[in-house]
Formats: structure tokens, C-alpha cells, sequence
RNA sequence: UCCCCGAUAGCUCAAUUGGUAGAGCGAGCGGCUGUUAACCGCUAGGUCGUAGGUUCGAGUCCUACUCGGGGAGCCA
């Protein structure tokens, strides 16, 4: 079939030709004047393209007059300019096909506004409204620009592994995975499980990071990213927590946290600039109905520089303010949500980089600064989200890294992979995460991160 | 996992001090209309999340559980 996308018809060019669209109905009004205006989307653009029905069509009273929000339709006809008001072109329809129909009285997603809590429930179907069709073109646009961004740097994509052995020391609970019966776990002598009757003959998880797999490839490659779902098993309930989402993780060679820095700022607005660029439609779509602010949003971050501050720094500024805090501040602490909040959205409204924070509470890849109290650690933080990118220059000093990871009480056998980097050729490198859901988020302005991937997990929640 | 709030028609919500359930939207039917989240009229539709308890009487009060939301922790 020689289909024409509705973004294409509406775009005008194909004006005064014969053109086939297929879509889903949104609304049909009947107009006893003796023709119909249904209003058909296909996901290929936000809007509708009006389709015009005359009752001069062979199937206008039996199919027609009888069509509702949900069904299936081929439709056929000259694109022509519209006598309406709300649309400069439609489709004088000259052949209707109905290929699936779709029962008005049962159909879950009826022509009016649904709470998305709600629409959680219809996650199979959800993607015919306005607002998930927009979320899903925009975190489309987003990836895009992701790969663009570091394929036109020359970073290289590397494909890091689902399932793992190490656990990236620390980033969160893993799931197991494994082909063991639940219902009859070989045991070893000691009652412990007995894993090498395992598919792996050993403990597997699935990734919570793709950090450690990516470092080898940059140290022989240079400029890496790896991008893919990772998973949390945390018993997180929250609106910015999944337990399955994806991360894009870069990995710069022969560079120190400055290159980190300017990296992630670059890169954060070359997605948003894509996005405002490219999904004029669906940004002014969530500017009108779900952010009101958040064009604007986007737009300050392109332009501002974002704000560099110490760990030391911020401390100070946290502990000088009359603000009374919930969480008690002092050097060596974590800064929490209030925290982090308070300096980007009141302090410095814009984004801020936070670095150099304490040894003591960062991971053990982290590189040692000299004072011997800090590590090159930067966070980015952005207004409403908090953390959007965590990242670091990672030591490459093999007898100051493995003193670390002794410290750290691991056991330093299982990363003899990692410990080799340092051993062969070792180079000065960094790197840092960015969750693609919370970046959907801030550029939609949506409240909960279950309405920005197509289907959600969560503690206790799997549907679809 | 902790704290707070909620669960009533297909959806979004209302129901006074405990007295036996309503609206809007949606749907069906009819009217009107180059309409556009159209408009006007009529109709159908509910063991009030589940299980106990208090009471003459519970949507309303109490307890537990389930699910949902907000905040927190963990983090991206």
C-alpha cells in the first residue's frame, strides 16, 4: 500500500493530489448536510487530519455513520484545502476502508480526558492518546539526538552486557538471574546454593550499570558510550524510580573531570535543542496542558552556563542559609533531595554541577584527589528532577585504586579484569550516567517516570 | 521500607451531625449543524476496593488487607 503519513499530508506538500492515509479514529461528528468529519491520527505527528466523508460513498450508511473512536481505517481521496477553521488542508475522501472496528461501549480510551493513572491500566492502548503519543515521539527524538551527539564526536558504540557478574560496587540491588527451580534449589554442603549447577555455574544479576564493561573499550578505543536498559531491584516508590530503565553511559579517554564536565553539558543541550527543534508540536502540547514552564525550561538550560560547585562550596551555601533542613548539613554528609533542590531551583536557578565530593561516600572507582579527602566526582543537577547525571574521572592509579577497593572491604579477585586496565597502559579517563527516563521527564515536564517509558516496572508491578 | 492521603456508574468526581446514592463526561436513541474536546433532548448504567467490627441503621465511624497517589530513603 502507497500510504501517506498524516505528518506528511498535513505538511501541505502533497496538496491537490490523491493520496491514501490510514489511522485510528479520535472523533467522528455526522453532519445531516450529508457527509461526516472524522478526525484520524497515525501516530506519525500530534495531529489529527480531518477526513472528509460524503454520503455519496457506497459504505456511508452500513460503515460510515456507524464508525467510533478506536476503529481502523484506509482512507483515500484528494488533499485539499480546508473551509474549517482549525486545519489548512483535509482529505476529500473518495474511498473509506473500516479495518477494524472498535465497540464505543467497551473501547478504554474514550474521547475525553483520562487520569494517567488510570491510563496505567490500559498500558497497551495508552499510546492512542495525545499525551503518550507525544511522550513516545519526544523520547524517540531524545535517543536520537543521544546517538548523534556521540556519533558526531566519534565516540564509539559499545554494547555492554544484560546480564553480569559484578555488581558496580554498590549502585543498587540486583536481580538475580538464573535457571535454578525455585522449588528445589540445589544446595552445597554449607546449605548455601549451590551455583554451579547454574546456567553460568556461577551468581548472575542483570546490570545495574554498564560503567565497568565500557571502561575496557575505552582503554583501547578511546571515546565509548554504552546505552541500554539497566535494572534496580531497590523497593523504590517513587516518580522518578524504575526498577527496569535506560542509561546512556559515555567513557572519555585521556581525560580528567573538566572534559567530563563540558562533555555533559554539551550533551544535555544538544538533546534539548533537538527536542524543541524537532517536536515544535508535542512541546507546545506539554507547555499547554502538563508543564506550563517547561519551553521555557528547556530553552534556559540551552542557554544558560551551567553552575560548577565544590562539594566544600555547596556545603557552606547550605549550612549559611536561614533554611531549616529536614536532614541535618555537614561536610561529609550526602546531600539530599532538599539539598540538591534548594541549589538548583532557589540558589542558582539553572542547572549546577556539583564536584569533589567525599571519599567516604562515593564508589570506589572514583579517582582520589590530592587533598586526599575528595574524589573527582561531579553531579548534575536540574530543577524539579535533582540528579539527572552522576559521573566521575576514574582512578587509574593501580596501588592508589587497589588501597581503595581493600578499603572498600571488596574482593578484589572478581574485578582481576578491572585491575588490569590499571596494570597495562593505563590512561587518565571519565565518564558518567544519564537516566533517558528522567531526561524524558524534565523535557516533557511529566510528574511520574511511569508515563514516560512504554511500559513501567515497579515493585509489584509487571502488567503487559 | 517509613510517613500522609485516597478507593462511590465505563471515566472524573459529589453525597451535610451515621438515615439507605447524584452530577458532568462517555455510551445508546432522537434533533440540529462545514463540524472540530460541537450543541440540545431523552434513556440505560452502581452488592460505594476486600474482609471483619461498632450501631436500630454504615458510602460515612473503627481494624486489617489490597491497590493507587504525594512526600522521604535508596539512586539514574
Amino acid at each position: 500500500m502507497d500510504r501517506t503519513k498524516i505528518a506528511d499530508a498535513l505538511g501541505g506538500e502533497s496538496q491537490g493530489q490523491e493520496i491514501t492515509i490510514a489511522g485510528w479514529v479520535r472523533t467522528v461528528r455526522h453532519s445531516k448536510g450529508g457527509f461526516s468529519f472524522i478526525a484520524l491520527n497515525d501516530g506519525s505527528c500530534f495531529a489529527q487530519i480531518q477526513v472528509v466523508a460524503d454520503n455519496t460513498l457506497a459504505n456511508y450508511d452500513s460503515e460510515i455513520l456507524h464508525l467510533t473512536a478506536g476503529c481502523s481505517v484506509i482512507a483515500s481521496g484528494k488533499l485539499v484545502a480546508s473551509e474549517g477553521k482549525n486545519q489548512s488542508v483535509e482529505i476529500q475522501s473518495t474511498e473509506i476502508r473500516v479495518i477494524g472496528k472498535s465497540d464505543a461501549e467497551k473501547y478504554p480510551i474514550q474521547p475525553k480526558r483520562h487520569s494517567f493513572e488510570y491510563l496505567r491500566t490500559q498500558g497497551h492502548l495508552r499510546s492512542r492518546t495525545n499525551t503518550f503519543g507525544a511522550v513516545a515521539r519526544v523520547r524517540n527524538r531524545i535517543c536520537s539526538a543521544i546517538h548523534e551527539f556521540f556519533q558526531q564526536r566519534g565516540f564509539l558504540y559499545v554494547h555492554t552486557p544484560i546480564i553480569t557478574t559484578s555488581d558496580c560496587e554498590g549502585a543498587g540491588e540486583q536481580f538475580n538471574v538464573t535457571t535454578l527451580q525455585m522449588n528445589d534449589i540445589p544446595r552445597n554442603d554449607d546449605g548455601g546454593v549451590d551455583f554451579s549447577q547454574d546456567f553460568f555455574a556461577r551468581p548472575t544479576y542483570l546490570t545495574v550499570s554498564g560503567q565497568l564493561e565500557v571502561e575496557p573499550y575505552c582503554c583501547s578505543l578511546g571515546d565509548v558510550y554504552t546505552f541500554g536498559p539497566t535494572f534496580r531491584a531497590e523497593n523504590s516508590n517513587t516518580p522518578r524510580h524504575l526498577a527496569e530503565f535506560w542509561m546512556v553511559e559515555p567513557e572519555l579517554a585521556f581525560a580528567d573531570l573538566q572534559c567530563d564536565m563540558d562533555l555533559a553539558e554539551a550533551f544535555l543541550k544538544h538533546i534539548f535543542r533537538a527536542v524543541l527543534e524537532d517536536c515544535r508540536e508535542d512541546m507546545q502540547f506539554f507547555n499547554e496542558r502538563i508543564d506550563k514552564t517547561v519551553i521555557e525550561t528547556l530553552t534556559h538550560v540551552i542557554e544558560s552556563d551551567f553552575e560548577r560547585v565544590t562539594y566544600t562550596k555547596a556545603i557552606e551555601i547550605l549550612t549559611q542559609t536561614d533554611r531549616k533542613w529536614e536532614y541535618p548539613v555537614e561536610w561529609g554528609c550526602d546531600l539530599q533531595t532538599e539539598h540538591e533542590r534548594f541549589l538548583t531551583e532557589e540558589v542558582f536557578n539553572a542547572p549546577v554541577i556539583l564536584t569533589d565530593y567525599p571519599r567516604g561516600i562515593k564508589p570506589f572507582y572514583m579517582r582520589c584527589n590530592d587533598d586526599k579527602k575528595t574524589v573527582a566526582a561531579m553531579d548534575v543537577l536540574v530543577p524539579k528532577i535533582g540528579e539527572i547525571i552522576g559521573g566521575s574521572q576514574r582512578e587509574e592509579r593501580l596501588d592508589v585504586l587497589l588501597k581503595r577497593m581493600e578499603q572498600c572491604g571488596m574482593d578484589i579477585s572478581e574485578y582481576w579484569w578491572y585491575i588490569d586496565l590499571r596494570k597495562y597502559g593505563t590512561i587518565p579517563h571519565a565518564g558518567f550516567g544519564l537516566g533517558l527516563e528522567r531526561t524524558v521527564q524534565f523535557a516533557t515536564g511529566m510528574a511520574n517516570i511511569r508515563d514516560v517509558i512504554p511500559y513501567p516496572r515497579t515493585p509489584r508491578n509487571a502488567e503487559f
